[in-house]
DNA sequence: TAGATTGTTAATCGATTAACAATC
DNA sequence: TAGATTGTTAATCGATTAACAATC
């Protein structure tokens, strides 16, 4: 049904996702491009564009079903999938990650942890149980995992990506401050917490004169 | 000096800078556009054209002094400028945000963190003290704050928004999952956690047949 | 039916890439 | 000087917006 989707539409399918699942909350049942753009700061037409690139859910004369379009959104974004996870580094941000409430809420089930530090080795995060590193190659061939969170140093990010993938891990949410090499066949997805920060930085920075 | 500067290049400027850093600390003291576009995955004009929004750092027929062009940038960003943060939310998140050592490297200092859960404050997170969130108000009236970090449920982030505002407060960096209104005035940057993930989880879904 | 709003095509706008003269 | 590479203008490409016929 997808042709090609351009990775602009892409970024925005979680905030579609988000506004109608808090709409729907709110007890609101339908809703026009137009509402739904005055909420989202978006215009009418580029709402209409992206969800016409997935198929015509709305109706002529009504817009949209507000639960239907957050279904359809929802199954888009592969949220109606189940995907196992494991997080690569025990320290703050991975444990920040493993007691995230929405993940797995959305499907997302943290089956362990890993970690170098011998004091975290054997505890819990969450219930999840933190392993060796050592053991990762052990893990992989025994567990299928889809997801792999890098949440540890970034001098050591590379190298903890070339294992993953080669225990067949194809998909990585990386929170380490690099950018990492991955084959092709690789989903990387980063999350540079100091780039945003920066944003922050530079947008005080120039506030007035731009 | 600088102009408009159109948001696309605003969000590859922190990019700039730590390949720069990782440059800088290999070793390597000169640049061409070529090269750091191959590094980068950027096309040697886009790196030029980005460049050249600020100024002309480099030279022709040589290419630029990586440290001197990572000054700039650092500069550009506002890195060279030292930010009072406080943190809203003690959970994890705003734990790990506290914890997070490249901040303080940039010139982020975290004065202060705020909770609402009686057994946490009082406690110190990475030598931050953490306050009742009764006392922002007083605090804000004490104490300059350039970035206030939302680092709690979404249900409480506007509101906590909003007193942000009437204390002063105008750039806040917002880990929330949700999207806040605010005065044209103010600056929010957002980290939609979970936005990252759903992208990650629409291109495993989406893996060949785009 | 009349009014509203979609789905979709066409027009515009902005960002990226290419090209090349300037110059180190 | 010759070679390399920038700074910058022009060309292209893609994304956003506008417009409108289709239709609920």
């Amino acid at each position: 049904m997808a042709g090609y989707v351009s990775d602009a539409v892409i970024r925005r399918l979680p905030g579609y996702y988000r506004h109608l699942r808090e709409l729907e909350a709110a007890g609101v049942t339908q809703i026009s491009s137009q509402e739904l753009g005055k909420r989202m700061q978006l215009t009418p037409s580029q709402i209409r564009q992206d969800i016409n690139c997935f198929g015509g859910f709305g109706r002529q004369g009504y817009g949209y079903k507000v639960s239907e379009l957050k279904e359809h959104i929802g199954e888009i974004l592969g949220l109606d999938r189940q995907h196992k996870v494991i997080i690569l580094g025990a320290g703050s941000i991975g444990s920040a990650v493993a007691r995230y409430p929405t993940f797995s809420r959305e499907g997302f089930e943290t089956i362990a942890m890993f970690d170098v530090a011998a004091d975290k080795v054997g505890s819990q995060v969450n219930e999840i149980p933190v392993l060796p590193m050592g053991g990762l190659e052990g893990f992989l061939t025994a567990n299928h995992v889809d997801i792999a969170v890098l949440a540890l140093p970034a001098a050591y990010a590379q190298d903890a990506l070339n294992r993953l993938y080669q225990g067949g891990v194809r998909a990585v949410w990386n929170f380490a401050p690099t950018d990492l090499n991955h084959p092709e066949d690789m989903i990387v997805v980063n999350v540079h917490l100091s780039d945003s920060l920066q944003i922050l930085s530079y947008k005080i920075a120039h506030r007035d004169n731009d």
